[in-house]
DNA sequence: TATAAATCTTAACCCAGATCAATGAAAAAT
DNA sequence: ATTTTTCATTGATCTGGGTTAAGATTTATA
């Protein structure tokens, strides 16, 4: 019986624990254990559902490895949002603050580990921890700048710049994600995509052809 | 010479109390003080800005009366992200948090006065008053969600339909605000705005002469 | 009230990206 | 190794909104 209290600390949560230890170095053991207590480990397969439109979004999950997309679903197709790899947060976060059903779709586009904290358990964190509140808090603000970085760059950019910028700062994308999800998550077609990126070869060409390169 | 401190008691700030009254009933007056403090009172005069692109935005502000647009400049053009009446807060939230150069303009459409409160006050009452981390998660959520509404209206809504939900929303833009604004903040010309709203009554003319209305 | 300035509407033309369809290439499954 | 399935590319055509430009209407100001 008491090895499930070893398996509990395995390691599953050392990543989270580190994170919090980043931005509070100095929370107490007691408060960690109480935080401890209330996480919860949860496996999804590729193909699976983190979150589910309809559903109120009952959790802020820490990904502690995979990948998934966050989307909506209009007129029956995908438009993503994000992706979100291992070490960061992923939650409908509109529907956990509102407990409005989400309007999203979070899928495991791999096999995916998150360590889940339940809306209820949060607010009991806050009542009873008082870091629990800055943890709070840096997590709605680093909620917040994410998306403000996507409609920034949505007002501010061309395509070709978002797709060159998304691919610079995230790399992996390209290795772990089909070309026509990266079309979505910029807000166009596969053929777009594939469109703009070939005119950009053809001006490249043209250019080393005319010696400007 | 006490005068001065009747004249700042003269309700500058009554708004803003009231608002986190709402927020936390059993603040207590100690707490409110150390908050007071640090609040600033500043007045914009039509078309002048709170907030210019390439500054660091210092403040958050809770506005007492008046109307701000926020909007990049792209090409030379006015693209607005949102407008914001009073009672709620405005600030480049972006730059305030990471301290980098606004990419926004924020700009008085009508005369306006805002309570200002510093970064660095704002830090200060963090370590201070146990209270203010609340007050900045849940000023960090409800500004999350705002501008999470925007970006669902966006990929969900067609333009007629996040246009009539604006106007419902807030029927008073209509007074206050040019179309060619309410265009802007829809991601279209004025022209465009013009004519789907002519496409709209020429369509409820045909209805209604075929009988079906 | 008259005049000027700002705003809104309408029309003609243009273009980036959507849609539809066909072909190839690559990966997965058998 | 071969067959499926999935994914990427390319072409043809369509379309909503952009652009430009001209009036019309409203609002502000003398």
């Amino acid at each position: 019986m008491q090895q499930i209290g070893f398996m509990l600390s395995t390691g599953k949560f050392d990543n989270l624990r580190a994170f919090y230890k980043q931005i509070l170095p100095n929370m107490t053991e007691d408060s960690w254990m109480i935080i401890e207590n209330v996480l919860h480990v949860r496996t999804v397969k590729k193909g699976d559902f983190v979150v589910r439109e309809g559903n109120v979004c009952d959790y802020v999950s820490f990904m502690n490895y995979g990948l998934v997309s966050m989307y909506y679903l209009v007129n029956g197709k995908e438009r993503i949002i994000s992706f979100c790899n291992e070490h960061n947060y992923i939650s409908d976060y509109q529907s956990f603050l509102t407990r409005n059903p989400a309007l999203t779709f979070i899928e495991a586009l791999e096999d995916t580990e998150i360590v889940d904290i339940s809306y209820a358990d949060l607010q009991m964190l806050y009542q009873k921890v008082p870091e629990a509140n800055i943890i709070g808090r840096l997590i709605a603000e680093q909620v917040f700048l994410q998306m403000s970085e996507g409609s920034t760059a949505e007002a501010k950019e061309t395509i070709l710049e978002r797709y060159t910028n998304l691919i610079n700062k995230h790399p992996w994308l390209l290795q772990r994600v089909p070309q026509y999800m990266i079309a979505s998550s910029l807000g166009i077609t596969p053929e777009a995509l594939s469109r703009i990126k070939s005119r950009v070869a053809k001006q490249r060409r043209v250019k080393s052809i005319s010696g400007l390169t």
